[in-house]
This record gives structure tokens, C-alpha cells and sequence, in this order.
DNA sequence: TTGACTTAATTCATATATGAATTATTCATA
DNA sequence: TATGAATAATTCATATATGAATTAAGTCAA
């Protein structure tokens, strides 16, 4: 409840900004992984944005349609699908960004540096550890 | 990224419990509000459950439909719904809990307590800051 | 080669999430 | 006391979230 409160508290100052600009949170992901990273399969895609698959389809469909990104067929692999963003995606990332790095700067102004370290830190052992428990399960399921 | 990154890996663990039961994440959060709380009004609700008022209204519906909960008029106010637990919801929560009570133990077992406290801290440093950066823009939507 | 198995993307059904607008009420005050 | 502002719950439209099932391709061993 605490990881939800502190995301229910921060995520409607990005979105302010993101809905002036007619996008949503999802949609910003999307786009700041393709300018990032370029192009990219929608699996591949749906591990960076933390989208699973099925939504993912629905939020490229619609940027798809508004033209801020495209879909072009794999040469070699007819069932690959790979991801990109256009020109009007690319100046709306210029249009955003700054905006989004400055609330970013401004959140970071309330706490240490070193905190933030730690809080990083502290929530990356707890995937580990999260997983590790996880991978145990699966172990279980298959030879006990 | 990193608080949702987290979100998205220990969810999973406790959804996997809620849907053994037949229940969803926020049907959960609803549950167990009430019964630790006893009954109280949709607006309460909404806060404590960290659900938005508007969807927590299908919440409730869907829980009402399964006699989970129950929704009464307030005696001195026409426009006020108290909404309560019933029988079966209780016996639900004795089912239930246990189990999320031990997944919690194996998680908070991943790291040291004092790391924990440090982490709530941080973040509960986080929704304080933020929360004033938001009323300081409001005084200034306000006076400027 | 073919049939069992795996994969990538998508579709489906159901449950939320979000912001705007409604519907009833209740309140404060001229 | 009429009446406009403030409230509580709800409805609406649109965008996800989730798990199960499909579809269309690749893979691989007999």
C-alpha cells in the first residue's frame, strides 16, 4: 500500500503534463522507449514499458493511428511485428520532455541524493529477492 | 519505472492467492478496509482503498452481487451509502488472510527490518514533498 | 517430410482507471 | 427562506489491465 500510495501521490503531476499534451502515462512509456532505444518488437517493448502484451496492442494501435509511431513487418520473420516512432512522434518527445525532466528535478529537490540511492537499492532487492522466491516455486512445481 | 517495476513483480505473488479465491487485487483492498475498519461511507472508502471513487462504485457493485457486501442508506442523510461486510465476506477474510500474511513474512524475509523502515520513510518523504509542491501550485493558481 | 511443440502478436471477456458530467442532497447566506 | 455553492454517489466515454484462448509462424525430432 505504501509502493501505491507514493505512485497515486507522484503519477498525477506527470500526468498533467502528458494529458496537455493529449497522451496518456501508457502511451508516454511507449514513446520514451522507442526514442531511446529506436525500434523495437513489441515483446521486447512490452518488458521495457512494463505493459503486458494485450494492452500494449491497444495503446500502439492508438498511437498508431494518431501517427506518432509505426508497425513494419520483420523481413526474415513474417510473425514479428517491429515498433517504431514517426517525425510528429519525435517533436512531440521534444515538446514533452523537458517538462517532464523538470518535474522529475523538482520531486528529486525533496530528498538527499544518497537517500534516493538507497531507496533504489532497497526496491532492486526486493525484485531479487521477489523473484528468487518465484524461481524456488517453480522449481517445487516441477520435481516435487 | 522502479516503483512500478516492483509493483509489477511482487503483485503477481499475492494475486495469485486473491484469484485461488475468486477475488481481484482491489476487491482484496476493499475487504480487508472494512474488515479492519468495520463499515464506512463510498468517499472513505475511495481513500483508504486508494481507488478512485468512480471505480470503486463497479467494486463494490460486483461485491454487493456476490453478498460479500452490503450497502445501507444513513439514517440523518438522504445522499449518504454505508457500505459493510457480511457473513460471508468474513468468512472469506479468514480464508484468505493467512495465506497473504505468510507471502508477507517470505517478502519482508529478503531484507532486514531496519531497511524497511528506512524504505518507508523515504517514501512516505516522497508524498509529503509532492503533496506541497502541489499546494504551492494551487496557491499560486490561485494569487498569481 | 510431418506432426508435436514453441513463439509472436492478437483477440476476447471481464474488471478497473480516469476525467468529465449528472443527480440528488445538504449547506450557507443574502 | 429561496437559492446558489458545495457534497456524495453515480453514470459516461475512453483507455488500460489481466488471464485465457486464437491465429499464424517458426522449430525440431522421429
Amino acid at each position: 500500500m505504501v509502493l501505491m500510495r507514493t505512485l497515486a501521490v507522484v503519477m498525477p503531476h506527470f500526468r498533467a503534463i502528458y494529458s496537455a499534451h493529449n497522451i496518456t502515462d501508457q502511451q508516454w512509456r511507449v514513446l520514451r522507449v522507442l526514442w531511446q532505444g529506436g525500434s523495437c518488437r513489441l515483446n521486447a517493448l512490452a518488458e521495457r514499458t512494463l505493459i503486458a502484451a494485450p494492452a500494449l496492442v491497444g495503446v500502439v494501435d492508438r498511437l498508431d493511428k494518431r501517427g506518432l509511431v509505426v508497425r513494419r513487418g520483420v523481413p526474415n520473420n513474417r510473425r514479428a511485428v517491429d515498433i517504431s516512432v514517426t517525425e510528429a512522434g519525435l517533436s512531440l518527445y521534444h515538446a514533452v520532455q523537458p517538462q517532464v525532466s523538470d518535474l522529475y528535478q523538482q520531486i528529486m529537490a525533496g530528498m538527499p541524493a544518497d537517500k534516493w540511492d538507497d531507496l533504489r537499492q532497497s526496491l532492486d532487492m526486493i525484485c531479487a529477492h521477489v523473484n528468487d522466491i518465484e524461481t524456488t516455486e517453480k522449481g517445487r512445481d516441477r520435481w516435487d
